[in-house]
DNA sequence: TTCTATTGTGCTATAATGACACAATAATAT
DNA sequence: ATATTATTGTGTCATTATAGCACAATAGAA
């Protein structure tokens, strides 16, 4: 038992509100395929959403700001509350967890810092945020309870701790919704991209195909993206454009509200 | 000082969560507007939402219908979680009220209860819920802490505690969203109604005005829509029908996701 | 040079939208 | 009775959006 964590677990308890978490969805896009930021806990083959709590001189959203910074290293990005979470079975108490290994653990840490495991095991309602980021620029690192973070695909989810599944289904349609509203592939791609990079990430999230050239069209026509030179891809093939967002006319479109639907 | 109000203050203490609490934007609409149920403090002259806590062994939502139903003594009605608020200076402390009568309320109990105070006016975090309610069904009263529960118009609330003011803008930008995927008029709406009725009822939303004769027939084609006997008003001109929706046809589209834009 | 796979643009049929026209009609005024 | 008035339900039409498919352009391989 590391004294570090005795130091964090005494701070969380006189520092944090109780019964009050975070749990920050981190979404990224690589390969076609949109990935979520994962911890795995220290010696069980359970995972969980990067969380946090609220300290008492912070506001919700820095706690959440925080808890990503202190997770992916990135500041000012995409980030924003979908919903909260508030069943009564959402304590570690009820997690197979109790059965094993980590339940030592935290016995462990009951002899140290009893106030802790009483705290940390009480019901808890989290919100949740979710946060869109461009993957390569992120450099994630686990956390003291943790022993990997880790991008793992949507479509492969390994076991996750509580309703943490729940949390990203419920993401998941709520930045359905926001697709038609918000062009989010300026926060999940790298600044040039092409045409079917910017398809397959809505395709992604719609879990549906898109005809191609129309999908071009219609997005060209929203007026805010840049033509760049081509990329060559290598294949024997007409090569593609790149593109990029043009920030100023974004914007001013965003505010109008942009509206379209598939 | 009641007893009953002792009591109350005692079991709250007891039996809820620290620092978390439900705040119920209802919304009605009548006379062409849009309505929310406010609550009057006894003493003063400021509103809030009518609002309450988690009991340790109810979900949220639980909570939340059951802060409803106390209310409006309306059960099952259309109810949803929107969003939840945070900030750092959401507590009593903070407030005008410091200053005012509503001191001397806390200064009694206090006097009683001392716990009650400390929990009362610690930090909160509160999760919005909104129920949309055919006015005519409810029959508001007010609370222990209230002297008057009433309807207030949209475009004339009142002064509001903390930041219920900013609660309710959320909601409402919620709902316009909300309108391209549910036709929430059946909630608001009493049974039968007239194509008018059901379009200032969307204006009020969007705030903004529809065409007439397009906003009628593009209503109609959703096809959920029984048409009834005519609705003689005693005006010099032509009557209008009366509308009711099909629940069959309306939940079967409702799956399917609506989708319509204004 | 030919071939292949993919891209950017073209074309067309269909549907949705917005703006306005107009006949039908319930009650009132004449 | 008849004309008048305001409002409703439906018609029309131009414009725009959508979906589906066609096809030429083209980067590299054969």
């Amino acid at each position: 038992m590391d004294q570090n964590l005795i130091d964090f677990t005494t701070q969380v308890v006189d520092e944090c509100l109780p019964g009050k978490s975070i749990d920050c969805v981190i979404i990224g896009f690589e390969k076609q395929q949109l990935k979520v930021l994962l911890l795995k806990w220290k010696y069980e083959d359970i995972w969980c959403l990067p969380g946090g709590f609220i300290r008492k001189d912070e506001d919700m959203d820095q706690a959440a700001q925080r808890i990503l910074e202190m997770r992916t290293g990135l500041k000012s990005v995409y980030l924003n509350q979908f919903y909260t979470f508030g069943s009564k079975k959402r304590s570690r108490l009820n997690e197979e967890v109790q059965l094993t290994r980590m339940r030592h653990v935290l016995e462990e840490i009951h002899g140290k810092n009893e106030k802790f495991v009483t705290w940390i095991t009480q019901r808890f309602i989290t919100t949740g945020y979710f946060a869109l980021v461009d993957i390569r620029k992120t450099a994630p690192h686990p956390d003291m309870l943790s022993d990997r973070c880790e991008w793992k695909s949507l479509s492969n989810i390994p076991g996750l701790m509580m309703d943490h599944k729940e949390i990203i289904l419920k993401v998941m349609e709520h930045l359905r919704v926001q697709l038609n509203y918000l062009p989010i592939g300026i926060s999940l791609l790298p600044q040039k991209f092409t045409m079917q990079d910017l398809q397959k990430l809505y395709e992604a999230i719609l879990k549906k195909p898109l005809e191609r050239s129309n999908f071009q069209r219609k997005m060209l026509k929203l007026g805010f993206f840049i033509r760049h030179e081509k990329q060559l891809t290598g294949a024997a093939n007409k090569a593609p454009y790149l593109y990029s967002f043009d920030e100023m006319k974004y914007n001013e479109l965003i505010e109008k509200g942009i509206g379209f639907r598939y």
